[in-house]
DNA sequence: ATTATCTTGCACACCATTGTGCACTATACG
DNA sequence: CGTATAGTGCACAATGGTGTGCAAGATAAT
């Protein structure tokens, strides 16, 4: 009596469901189950036939995202700590569509927790960078390095789910940014990113 | 027939609704009307009284800040666009209690549009002084005006909204993000807070 | 072709919240 | 004082959301 395999159309709908929700999700954080399963393509019932909970949809949807990023997080190996910001700022950039749930997720009561532990990979991977950064001249120690590294990781998340991703030059926006709050003169970011053309793709960010 | 003059208590509890919600609004920006009118010792009922509509408590409450902010952005005449930028910061966070519900608020989806015409004299002001920044050479080019002037919005907001306003030199940690957003290395941005210590300086911690 | 698996619609109970009507009490004003 | 003004508690209807039970129908796996 071995149990039946499951059905494919099961699986694609409960993939369907978290592509849903996370479009969904990144828009409107507090969008009802109906919403999110009607645009799914399915109805409300269907979606409690695959999530217990709401709860257990926006956990497996965290839990999913955070991984993504703390993948990127271990790829970027550079040794110059400028460049490895840089870096870092753009490649998750390119998980935009991801970065705005986990975003705008992380900013509800109620996942902070789950978010910050999922996340914590990512976080310690830009602790250990702003250490670096200080101790080798790049970046600016006028603040400890707690501080620089929680300021970083607001402004990019402030900076990530508040420009429109599509519009040009919107990935050198944020990776500028970044490297502003890191300390560096903009003169500096401009030269870094002219001089490593590869680390953002799409230029052209006009005066 | 004259109506008699209205009753000090009266008055007295429309304020003090107004600062319940104030403060209430700033952690939760949905917080019930039962929680904020119990937050003020008063009863629900009695907040109907006061405040047609939940939007009517909003909304007069958007206006009053925006009304104080406004008056920031006007008060700050300073010819160096570098310190102009950093008193406005400065000045804009010794009203943290106000800015951080226009902040929290500024986010909901119902109240943007009313937040945005309501604040719009500190964003010409904002607008203006970047402009200003980059003629004299001060602020970064390699942004449009537009695009800095929304960048230094976005993360004043964060900023403000997203650090412990109690906390120690927090007012002089939003200067100096705000100057690095900008585009003034942070060796300069010290310079110009030492130089000018009066611009931080001296933050009373009221209650 | 059979059947287990999946989807659906509908009804249901449940909850939190909003806004109102009303009778009653308290109190500040003149 | 007397009285208009204000606060309170309660009941009420309405809204919009959550999560479940169930029967009937669709369909992919075997």
């Amino acid at each position: 009596m071995t149990t039946r395999a499951p059905r494919r159309d099961s699986v694609e709908n409960r993939a369907g469901i978290l592509d849903a929700a996370r479009v969904t999700l990144a828009t409107d954080p507090r969008a009802s189950i109906d919403v999110i399963a009607r645009s799914a393509g399915l109805s409300r019932r269907t979606l409690y036939g695959h999530f217990d909970d709401r709860e257990a949809l926006i956990r497996e949807l965290i839990s999913v995202g955070a991984q993504r990023f703390n993948a990127i997080a271990e790829s970027v190996t550079d040794a110059d700590s400028r460049i490895a910001l840089a870096r870092l700022a753009a490649r998750l950039w390119q998980e935009a569509a991801h970065v705005q749930v986990a975003a705008a997720l992380a900013l509800d009561e109620a996942h902070v927790q789950h978010t910050a532990d999922a996340l914590a990979p990512l976080r310690r991977t830009v602790a250990a960078l702003t250490r670096r950064g200080q101790e080798d001249g790049s970046f600016r120690t006028d603040l400890s390095a707690p501080t620089l590294a929680r300021l970083i990781e607001e402004v990019a998340r402030t900076v990530v789910s508040r420009t429109d991703a599509s519009s040009t030059g919107a990935a050198g926006l944020a990776v500028r940014t970044l490297l502003s709050i890191a300390g560096l003169s903009w003169r500096e970011a401009d030269e870094l990113l002219t001089a490593h053309p590869d680390i953002v793709e799409s230029q052209e960010v006009s005066a």
